[in-house]
DNA sequence: AAGCGTACCAACCGCTTTAGA
DNA sequence: CTCTAAAGCGGTTGGTACGCT
């Protein structure tokens, strides 16, 4: 079988049924089996046996997916529904991809990683056969490797790459009501220029854009961000007031997307405050799309959940009945005056995002997640310099810009970090980053380029 | 050859979301 | 509308293989 043949080392263990390997857990557990005192069945842990995969392959055949429940009832297999759904879901059903990751497969994970955060589930749409599991794992795996090998998470070609279907909607909005009724339309620069500079400006916000990923409820609750999220939250807040036909407290976005949402919490309705970008996968019926939704009042702290996946609803709108969104990376905006515009450009890719933003993104992606726990609940380490101008990213010309895709210009160099030497350990002040002066520059620089040739030749292997 | 450290990854855990009664 | 079970999801753990000393 394609399932096992292609695995490494593990899979010979999952091969051979338990009568050969007994892991540590499974031993303690079949002391446990059968039916306790109670008359429960123990369920069983650890590693499936291949006679446990043919029931449940079996019982997969003749029922579906559904129900995991009733596996184990149906079957008497000893594991629990959701062991059996992982099981399933991971290693047996068809179709799987097994192996290692392809050049191009990881490029995919690369790019969809900046945008969407860990959002395994949902690049899994991007990667045929993989699963998040998958993803998660050669994610953990690589970010261990570039923190050894210093280099940067994300390197240029991977950020520039075009995932097939993953398209970036940053321009027309639509919002509608629950049963797909147009209430409001326009481009997105209308909310950007309200509410998004000074929200993104301020270099103490832990805005991971592009997509403000990862920033849970507890890292925002960080002091620097409650004033300055302010800004954020009454642009949208004047957003919301141009709804006020909204005849719910829920929007829809064109394309099935919600756009508004109520907040879970709270009686002032008009912090409905919701961001999307979209997505769409051609000759797919899902239209995905980029949520960002703050969901916490005015004066409190917010909460920017990640970009999460949303299916279309059945009486949704459709890009059909809409400009469709525009080719992707393609629109240019001149002025980068929100962390939207700026970091939904991919060709100039983490360049093009202010350097706060990039150091923080790269500082951050590279911190293993007990240490992103740690940072959380430590409210987020000093890593910006107290001196850093609040608009850093509004007065970037295009001109300046066009610069980024050039590797030598100063620009290029000084917005590309190396992340994992500047750990969020400390206060640290621009100067002291690499490339923007100092010895640290053209090395960095240098070690960019040969850890991007380097990747190339070694794409992940085991 | 033995010991140790590490990479990999399957599986689990706990939380959140969704569906349905 | 509420409650509960199921499903989904992301983070974490732990066993095995492998490479290095």
């Amino acid at each position: 079988m394609i399932l096992f043949s292609l695995r490494s080392h593990n899979m010979n263990r999952e091969k051979d049924d338990s009568d050969r390997i007994i892991a540590p857990n499974v031993q303690l557990e079949s002391s446990l089996s059968g039916p306790s005192s109670a008359g429960e069945t123990v369920l069983k842990k650890g590693p499936w046996t291949s006679s446990e995969d043919a029931i449940l392959v079996e019982y997969m055949r003749e029922h579906g997916e559904r129900n995991w429940n009733a596996v184990q009832k149906s079957t008497g297999l000893r594991r629990s529904g959701k062991s059996c759904r992982l099981r399933w879901i991971n290693h047996l059903r068809p179709n799987l991809k097994k192996g290692t990751f392809t050049p191009e497969e990881e490029k995919t994970i690369a790019h969809l990683h900046y945008y969407l955060g860990n959002k395994w589930a949902q690049m899994t749409a991007f990667l045929p056969g993989r699963t998040d599991n998958e993803i998660k794992n050669y994610w953990n795996s690589r970010i261990r490797k570039r923190q050894q090998t210093r280099l940067p998470l994300y390197s240029a070609s991977e950020l520039n790459y075009r995932v097939p279907g993953f398209t970036l909607n940053t321009n027309m909005y639509r919002c509608a009501d629950r049963r797909g009724r147009k209430v409001l339309q326009g481009a997105m620069t209308d909310f950007l220029d309200i509410g998004f500079q000074p929200f993104v400006a301020n270099p103490r916000t832990p805005s991971r854009s592009p997509l403000f990923r990862d920033i849970s409820s507890t890292g925002l609750a960080s002091q620097g961000l409650r004033s300055h999220t302010h800004g954020f939250n009454a642009g949208m807040k004047h957003a919301m007031q141009l709804m006020e036909n909204v005849p719910q407290n829920r929007g829809i976005m064109a394309g099935g997307q919600r756009m508004f949402e109520q907040l879970p919490h709270g009686p002032d309705s008009a912090n409905k405050n919701l961001l999307f970008l979209g997505y769409s996968k051609p000759g797919s019926h899902i239209q995905p799309n980029y949520n960002f939704s703050t969901s916490r009042p005015l004066t409190g702290t917010v909460k920017v959940e990640l970009p999460s996946l949303q299916y279309p609803e059945p009486d949704s709108y459709s890009w059909q009945t809409f400009p469709p969104p525009p080719p992707p990376y393609e629109a240019i905006h001149t002025h980068f005056q929100s962390p939207l515009a700026v970091s939904t450009q991919p060709y100039f890719a983490s360049p093009s995002s202010s350097l706060v933003e990039t150091f923080v993104q790269g500082s951050h992606a590279m911190s293993p997640s007990w240490q992103q726990s740690a940072e959380r609940r430590s409210n987020y380490p000093a890593i910006y310099p107290s001196n850093m101008p609040k608009n850093l990213t509004a007065n970037i010309s295009a001109a300046d810009l066009e610069g980024l895709s050039d590797p030598y210009s100063h620009f290029y160099r000084s917005a590309v970090p190396q992340f994992s030497e500047f750990a969020p350990t400390s206060n640290i002040s621009l100067d002291e980053l690499p490339g923007s002066k100092g010895p640290a520059g053209p090395g960095a620089l240098s070690r960019w380029n040969t850890g991007a040739s380097r990747e190339t030749q070694q794409p992940h292997s085991r």
